[in-house]
DNA sequence: GAATGTGCTGTTATGTTATAACATATTCAA
DNA sequence: TTGAATATGTTATAACATAACAGCACATTC
């Protein structure tokens, strides 16, 4: 499936959801969710600020988080907390607890899921007492393509 | 053991560390960790650049963040990167990835160590042709202490 | 003991990420 | 159609982090 394609999709399921969920999409948060799932690549704050104004040159950065906060709430995108920068969520009809794999060579980032991570992520938290609620993992490393090519 | 001692303690097992690896720990870098070891909560940069400044009132940012970047380097303190913030290291003795337990009550951190997490993940990421190189893992929730205080 | 190199620190300036606070506008439901 | 809730605009600033260059301390070697 194409980028473009890709990236339709997800906007119609963020539609369907938000509708479902009686919480509003509006074009303004639209428009950042599109610009994060059009982009291969995790977009910071400022970087997405700077596609908006091709349009409305005068947005301001308290516009932007607010729509990020909004996306993440919604589960709609996920924040690389050691990027400092956002990508769209690849299952977005469920809460979750996901992984990254960061390549440092070409910076694509690929989102997991290992539920035997998270069941033993839990565990140890519950063996000291602690009582989860959400979770950060991002691993940094190389990613095959850029193994090959050496 | 009181934090005292237990700061005392971890200040000369990284000398002994230093010492053994032919860095220099510095009076700046050994104040430094000194700081991040006395305090029980994760120090932000400017935390730390604010203690220092009681004795030498013009100290900037750069001279923390190269003591942070040294610390760093010799394992000696961790970064939780979704607090921007720092903690001393429990095994700064070998090079190791580690989990971080953080009370969104009262703001402890607990530094674990979860073998069957760290090769969930390798597994995960070579799985998928991903070499990883390092981790952040972050779990935030509330502490044993916190619940029950309820 | 002067010359040189390396690593550490000082200093100024600035870049980058994120939020506070308050004003205005829009939406929805009663 | 008025009021409450939600969303956006706008200005300012807070919080986190690094670039760039100058100077210093100490070790080495000639």
């Amino acid at each position: 499936m194409s980028n473009d394609a890709k990236s339709a999709r997800a906007m119609t399921l963020a539609e369907q959801l938000c509708r479902e969920r009686g919480v509003r999409l509006t074009p303004q948060r639209r428009e950042v969710l599109a610009i994060i799932n059009a982009s291969d690549q995790p977009m910071g704050a400022y970087d997405i600020m700077e596609v908006l104004r091709a349009n409305r040159p005068r947005i301001a950065p308290p516009t932007v988080y607010r729509a990020l906060e909004f996306l993440l709430a919604e589960g709609l995108i996920h924040k690389l907390e050691s990027l400092h920068a956002f990508v769209s969520c690849q299952h977005p009809d469920h809460p979750h607890f996901s992984q990254f794999l960061i390549c440092k060579d070409c910076g694509d980032v690929d989102e997991v899921h290992s539920e035997i991570v998270n069941e033993q992520l839990s565990d140890t938290a519950r063996q000291r007492g602690f009582e989860p609620d959400q979770s950060t993992v991002e691993v940094t490393g190389r990613c095959g393509r850029c193994q090959s090519r050496t």
